[in-house]
DNA sequence: TTTCCACTCCCCAGAAATAGTGAGGGGAAG
DNA sequence: CTTCCCCTCACTATTTCTGGGGAGTGGAAA
């Protein structure tokens, strides 16, 4: 049976903590504490970047890069779909590539059992917060039991620091869309052409245009599709 | 100074609760425990509709549709933009819109002290967990002290119930995309034309037609745009 | 083994989106 | 009261996308 650890230092000291390397110590920290083999944040960067801190072994994180494993993980599309925590049994991992990803990653020092909690920020943001063992089923099931609730407070406040450093480094102009462009974006991202778009709003097709135009332009969109991808992406419309 | 109430069997009680008058319960009860005047959870949704539960009064819910001040409301546009707890004293409340807004709001019932946490699910899905007081900053401070993170934590819950109601409404069956399928949806995604795709994924145009289309058929989608916001949306491709 | 499905290639005509201009009225903020 | 942004409308030329055909390979599953 578990004894449950003391985990409010732990809260205190990520409070406390400033950078990436700060956050590597907490998790490093975490693990210990908790008495499980990794605890791995990644931030998953919708321009496909990626970057995180955590324990696992440095030849499998620049693995997992290098092979592009974000685009096969299962537990990455799983938590994108879901709000709640996801324990890894629970994915798909019907496919070829997440068989042979999963062969790889246990070859590799990961742990069996896995609980990955999404954690989403402003503008698209999306970020996992993971803890990864390997053990039996049934101890696996009394830990998430045991620290379920604290995972998910503690993946708030870790994408709560990444948040931070990243906001020092890059405070983005996100100029807001005028309420026409995201009515304009949003039918046509529901499939209407842009005739259709224009008779809904009751506007010209031609007015229509200029307010696609400037959404593009806000958004630093190449065409449409690009605008349209960028405004969900970022939470501007939904759908 | 406070004494800080346990709030596990609230926990345990929004564990349980089942449908939205089961979350209406859970908030008055969790207002009563906190000792504070409300407590509102509010799905914010882009399409101007939203639904909440919580413990403001009915009136006061109305007159918020009905005068869609869901467009003014600072504390909305604060929390959208940010992941951190907003205090509304922290909010911009210098347009003129929203100082009437406030004004409105004091007169009816709502306390002068406010404390609202961001929650974002799958798809863009946002909503408020709010905690309201009337009462002075010090003693509000104290409150946040005392509460902030149990407030997090349940403000998860909250949001995890509501998306499991609407779950329950609306359960959709999702046929996977091919690996080119996804591939050619992520480069459009990106804001590449059609020949430029081709380019980059060394195939003719032709062949690339012949994916977005069948990705299109999947997606039951009716054009091109829509079938990428349907993936997207979905977390069939990331960008 | 046969039957899918994924993957690759090709032509053509019509529909739709984009790029380059332009203009005027209204409202909010400084 | 001026400036800035939002909303609305218009024309033309060019590029890109869509929809309609058809055809051949290889791998995986039934």
């Amino acid at each position: 049976m578990y004894r449950k650890a003391d985990l409010s230092p732990i809260l205190e000291e990520l409070d406390a903590t400033e950078g990436l390397d700060g956050l590597q110590a907490v998790s490093i920290g975490l693990r210990d504490a908790l008495e499980i083999d990794h605890i791995v944040y990644h931030w998953v960067d919708s321009a496909g970047e990626q970057y995180g801190c955590g324990t696992y072994p440095a030849d499998w994180i620049q693995r997992y890069i290098d092979k592009e494993y974000l685009r096969v993980d299962p537990v990455i599309v799983g938590c994108f779909q879901r709000f709640h925590p996801v324990d890894w049994k629970a994915v798909d991992w019907s496919g070829k590539a997440a068989r042979v990803f999963l062969a790889d990653a246990l070859k590799n020092g990961v742990g069996n059992q896995g609980y990955s909690i999404p954690v989403r920020g402003p503008s698209g943001q999306f970020a996992l917060f993971t803890a990864n063992h390997n053990c039996s089923d049934e101890e696996w099931s009394e830990f998430k039991e045991t620290y379920g609730h604290d995972l998910i407070l503690i993946a708030h406040y870790f994408n709560r620091k990444a948040l931070d450093f990243e906001e020092n480094r890059s405070p983005q102009p996100v100029r807001a869309l005028s309420p026409r462009e995201v009515d304009a974006l949003t039918f046509l991202a529901l499939g209407y052409s842009r005739a259709q778009v224009a008779h809904s709003l009751s506007i010209s097709e031609h007015t229509l245009r200029v307010y696609i135009e400037s959404a593009r332009f806000k958004l630093g969109a190449l065409n449409t599709t690009h605008a349209i991808a960028k405004a969900l992406s970022q939470g501007l419309i939904v759908m």
